[in-house]
RNA sequence: GUGUUCGUAGCUCAGCUGGAUAGAGCAACGGCCUUCUAAGCCGUGGGUCGGGGGUUCGAAUCCCUUCGAGCACGCCA
């Protein structure tokens, strides 16, 4: 389906056109006086200058093609040459009832399904998930979810740090609480055991334990270097523990990453790249790409009309040893050969732009990639606390993303309680905690993708988690209205399917209509700027019109039926709008709250 | 030092490829619940869009300059 700002500007353009000037004068944009239209056209005043002439004569003779238009209702002219437009009840319910009929609400389809990686995540293996951890995620998740609903292949994959030094230190840690596992024996040429021999609340504790200890411990950091060098060269014992170490690990990963309602479709990580980087070494010095540089090999990437300096992107270090570019060169190249992918997304912290500014070039360059695959990294800005600093715990420390979470639900529920309280009504304990867990995770990712996601944001809990204003909770509440006047409609028999919209009545139905009519260009600008923010402030402007309405209008005392039928109508796509965009923000709404 | 992002109301943020009186939310103040969930709605007050120059009929938006802040700049990821 057309756009509806497009249909209208093709009125307009006509009708310029009609009156003797360039067509594409008559572009029509959203109005910013809400007071005086809905529309607005200000292409006198830009045509002025081209045909000398007062703009307001332009605006006038193209407004007077406009008497019989179909879609205008008003069409006004203000100085120094505004078109101020209205637009006729008929043409918008019109185009509302086209939206409810058409897939997607007249999202059109892409010309064709493109296939698209969505790397995001960036879990580490043996680390828990920290505050960190919160923005590629729920970013990363929208994203991939927003590509998909548009049309085309979409494959998430956390792409997982599992092979570099921290499974070392683990591996060191364990040897020097536990030295007599088996694993250690380099004779041992059995089966190992099949369970692991530490939980994942051991596995949590060991990390930090090691990693401190390697910062002070020279001997104990070369160890631990070893244990990595012994892992990666397939040493049997290192590499059982490192699958033990994996598989209780990627468990927990997943639990925490349902809890947020974050679902990969490939658990891919550096370790699965490994046995290419040999071939990949060889390709990049065979191509004349790769050259030796302070002992290291590196591939120069810089440009002609770089206005910086851009290092050289660095293959291997001067011990040889690959690192985090070299498993991501050979990700890509992988990735290429299994899935030919159109697009490749990566969304991670923007402090990493010119890390990848430099592997997007070196795969350019050295051909892993060919020519038409984008490569795209969407950069998220650190999430603050209240004083503008990277969030802390009370005492300073990182804090983990659970507890993050589990504090969000205890506060939802806290305040589910209170508001209960207040109003004097029951309610059932279990229920409330469902409904706790729900509200909060829409107020933590609303809260966080309202935001750009390249800029920094303050994380407020208390604002988050607030029923009041632009936030999650806000959106879900009036979800929530919508379901339960549609359940008591069909409640007292009504159908819920036949209903046609019809048009507005008044100007806060009419307002509504309007938002909802931009479904189909905001998905499609979401998409194309990968900008979830934009469904954010999509929803909240159908959110206020909606809310507008339903303090206005009365829809179920309604004695005229069929007047009754078309709010039902309009009600049931505000709400199916609502809830589509919720979903592809990754948050869902309850039945009560 | 080089590059980069940014500076909009007391606070947190929008501002659509430049357009008419710069918008929300929170906080402050005042109204609205015998009627579909008041987690809502309506209203009031509050801004030299960091400063200065330029382009333009017209600039928060584009260009230059200056001040200020964050971040990144070869063997971490």
């Amino acid at each position: 389906m057309q756009k509806i700002i497009d249909l209208i500007s093709e009125e307009m353009k006509k009708a310029f056109a009609a009156a003797g000037y360039d067509g594409e004068l008559g572009k029509v944009t959203l109005s910013n006086r809400p007071d005086l239209c809905e529309y607005q056209c200000n292409g006198a005043m830009a045509g002025a200058k081209q045909y000398h002439k007062a703009p307001l004569v332009i605006a006038k003779e193209a407004a007077a093609q406009l008497a019989e238009s179909e879609v205008f209702a008003e069409v006004s002219v203000a100085p120094p040459g505004f078109l101020n437009l209205k637009l006729k009840a008929s043409f918008v319910s019109d185009y509302l009832r086209q939206m409810r009929n058409a897939p997607k609400f007249g999202l059109e389809a892409p010309a064709r399904a493109e296939t698209i990686i969505v790397d995001y995540g960036g879990a580490n293996v043996a680390k828990p998930l920290h505050v960190g951890h919160l923005r590629p995620a729920i970013i990363g998740e929208s994203v991939k979810r927003i590509c998909r609903y548009v049309g085309h292949d979409v494959i998430g994959d956390i792409h997982m740090g599992d092979w570099g030094l921290q499974m070392g230190l683990v591996i060191t840690e364990l040897r020097k609480r536990q030295p007599d596992l088996v694993y250690f024996d380099e004779n041992y040429t059995g089966e190992y055991p099949a369970e692991a021999p530490f939980t994942i609340a051991e596995l949590e504790e060991i990390y930090p334990a090691a990693s401190a200890r390697s910062k002070e411990d020279a001997a104990y950091k070369a160890e631990a270097m070893e244990a990595t060098h012994r892992l990666q060269n397939g040493e049997r014992g290192h590499r059982a523990l490192w699958r033990h170490i994996m598989r209780v690990s990627v468990e927990d990963l997943k639990k925490n990453y349902d809890s947020l309602d974050v679902h990969f479709d490939l658990w891919k990580g550096e370790s699965d790249v490994q046995d290419l980087i040999p071939g990949m070494v060889d390709l990049l010095k065979k191509g004349g790409y790769a050259y030796e540089s302070d002992g290291a090999l590196v591939v120069d990437v810089k440009e002609e009309t770089d206005t910086k300096e851009v290092p050289p992107c660095m293959i291997l270090k001067s011990d040889g040893a690959s690192l985090y570019n070299t498993t991501d060169l050979a990700t890509i190249m992988d990735r290429m050969e299994k899935y030919h992918p159109d697009k490749m997304i990566y969304v991670t912290d923007k402090r990493q732009d010119l890390y990848f500014e430099q592997i997007f070039r070196c795969a350019r360059k050295t051909g892993l990639v060919d020519e038409k695959t984008q490569l795209v990294h969407i950069g998220n800005g650190t999430m603050n606390g209240r004083d503008g600093k990277p969030f802390k715990t009370r005492e300073g420390g990182v804090m983990r993303l659970e507890h993050l979470i589990r504090e969000i639900d205890e506060e939802m529920l806290r305040k589910i309680q209170e508001n209960a309280a207040t109003k004097g009504y029951e309610i059932d304990m279990a229920e409330a905690a469902e409904t706790a867990g729900i509200v909060g995770l829409a107020a933590v990712k609303y809260g966080d993708l309202s935001n750009q996601a390249a800029k920094d944001y303050i994380f407020d809990i208390d604002r988050f988690t607030s029923f009041e204003g632009d936030t999650g909770p806000y959106i879900l509440y009036t979800i929530v209205r919508i379901k339960s006047i549609l359940h008591k409609y069909a409640g007292q028999g009504g159908s819920l399917t036949d209903p046609l919209v019809r048009d507005a009545v008044n100007d806060s139905e009419k307002s509504l209509m309007l938002e909802l009519a931009k479904y189909n260009a905001v998905i499609e600008t979401a998409y194309e700027e990968a900008a979830p923010h934009r469904i954010c402030a999509f929803i909240y402007d159908i959110a206020n019109a909606f809310n507008h309405f339903y303090h206005e209008t009365k829809v179920l005392a309604e004695t005229d039926e069929e007047k009754k039928a078309g709010w039902i109508a309009l009600l049931k796509l505000t709400g199916d709008i609502l809830e589509t965009c919720i979903e592809l923000l990754g948050f869902a709404a309850p039945e009560k709250m």
